[in-house]
DNA sequence: GCGGATTTGTACGTATGTATG
DNA sequence: GCATACATACGTACAAATCCG
């Protein structure tokens, strides 16, 4: 049997986190090091799973920052600073 | 096959200059870059091996001060202020 | 109180090796 | 062989704490 991939799960679980609201706009995910602890998974499975979330434009990632959620779509009026 | 971690020879080394008294006491051990060109070890393995030591309750850290060798054992009579 | 130097803390980026299915 | 997953180990960058002049 193949179960789901941890890291299919993972970004699943962040990408719920995110669409919930739970995590707005702007704000950083869990750093890998906490997701890494917090799930008992691989680091490198932890940046799998948010590599999957940037690659659906969910969030975008800052080198020696973090993670954050991507606001939904700025299109004109109060555009981004 | 599985040679020993880096980062547990380094702790072992250190640990040793402990126990053997090399380092006595309240005495601050190597800053981390220091080990790190003294060992020719990256920064994150010279933390990891401190790390272990901070597991085994023989060293405290403070931040921006460094780590420093923990007293054997306070139990009462001259205790801590 | 401020500025610079030192030291630890945090965070991501990358590479390699091992093991399993 | 390949994908998954973990462990180790390197590097870069910046933030926060501390110390001293």
């Amino acid at each position: 049997m193949n179960p789901t991939p941890l890291y299919t799960q993972l970004a699943d679980i962040l990408r719920e986190m995110i669409t919930s609201g739970q995590l707005q706009p702007r704000s950083p995910l869990p750093s890998e090091s906490y997701l890494q602890q917090e799930q008992g998974v691989a680091r490198g499975t932890v940046r799998t799973a948010i590599g999957i979330l940037r690659d659906e434009g969910l969030v975008v990632t800052i080198s020696g920052r973090g993670s954050f959620v991507k606001e939904p779509d700025p299109k004109a009026s109060s555009g981004p600073d």
